[in-house]
DNA sequence: ACCTGAACACCGTTCAAGT
DNA sequence: ACCTGAACACCGTTCAAGT
């Protein structure tokens, strides 16, 4: 007898939650989403949503550890692909085709807002970027060691500088300030050109292009919708 | 007689809305901090509030506001100085000091939040920020005649990176993924040394230490409190 | 002209009651 | 064991009534 009783059905329950959730929150925002909607969208009673999630801000919790953790799998796969620069550009690309939306990408910064106020949140969103971050730290001594990025830079500053770079140009693009993806790709590849000499030239292996884009897509839909 | 009658009372209220909307906002955040706790704090009552402001987001809007100036303010002056690098530094420095202090830095994410649902709010942002994003572009043509940074940068795509690294690593720091300013600094630092070569020597003039320092906070006191 | 504060519609969360 | 849905405390906003 389980101590946990049925947790194939909890597993399914929440599942169900966190996709109902997703979707009224990409619709209308965390805030401006009502606990009444999502409720209706999992075609569950409000109470029962309860048994299953604390609070709202849990289920934000859960859709950004998905998020976080599809980021992973992309930098992971392009990695193993043996073209860490391609690597960060499909991670990249990603993040601002698919999850920094005009519109639907203010989800992002509110998971922000509210990790900078819930100390759990943010120790949660940290613990699952800490290996993200690990495997960028190997990408950086790697390029170094082949003489692609200057010897005298920290891996650790610098994968800190990536990431919020990818998080600045990705929240400026969602409020509209450069609109366009391929602005703030612009923008990104000036900063990997300036970190990592020489820049991949444009007949590198297409990671970013055609049959890279559908692999990393198909990677984040799994993980996302 | 006034169209606008008693405007002297009208910008009076308002400054006095705002301010207390500050400290409520940066006490307990955006949507946390209840209408009555700011009217309570403004000594006001809920309908004369709803007189000078339609909202609670264009109380947070013309918090933004305020905030942009005083960047544009710390960069203008920073720049007069001679220094374009080191002006990037002490407005740097000042936003991750001052506006991204973890649990009260929260309140940026919020803004960033609400700009990317809100169409006009992203305006304002916007129209306040062209004239901060020229002066950035000048500072940058600036440094490539100078010969130290590399000619073939395109300005515009040069200053969007920059912005959006602000952005990016204060928001990461008010999450608490750095914590220490010196840190954010420190990858800021070598966005600016791979841009602008060669870094400023330590014996530069002392725009981001002691003299300096003092009066950018003064600037942004001046704006924000 | 400017303000008050009770009232309105709605929110996130809880809990007695059901099966 | 799992669920329902009315009830609770509270929210942003409005508006009749005051001075």
């Amino acid at each position: 007898m389980p101590r946990t009783p049925n947790p194939d059905l909890a597993a399914r329950r929440k599942q169900q939650i966190v996709q109902a959730a997703l979707a009224c929150f990409r619709r209308r925002g965390f805030h401006q989403a009502s606990m009444q909607e999502i409720c209706a969208e999992a075609q569950i009673s409000a109470g029962a949503l309860y048994r299953y999630f604390p609070s709202k801000a849990h289920l934000i919790g859960a859709i950004a550890e998905d998020v976080q953790s599809g980021v992973e799998a992309i930098l992971t796969q392009a990695h193993a692909g043996g073209d860490p620069v391609g690597a960060l550009r499909a991670v990249a690309l990603v993040m601002f085709e698919e999850i920094f939306v005009p519109g639907e990408g203010a989800l992002v910064a509110d998971v922000m807002a509210e990790a900078a106020r819930d100390p759990a949140l943010a120790q949660r969103l940290r613990d699952v970027e800490v290996q993200t971050r690990q495997r960028l730290a190997e990408v950086i001594v790697l390029a170094q060691r082949d003489g692609r990025a200057a010897a005298h830079i920290d891996a650790e500053t610098c994968a800190n500088l990536i990431f919020a770079t990818i998080d600045g140009l990705g929240i400026r693009q969602s409020i509209g300030e450069t609109k366009d993806p391929a602005k703030s790709m612009a923008a990104f590849d000036l900063l990997l050109g300036q970190l990592f000499a020489p820049l991949q030239p444009a007949a590198a292996p297409p990671v970013s292009s055609a049959s890279g884009k559908k692999r990393t897509r198909a990677v984040v839909e799994d993980v996302v919708t």
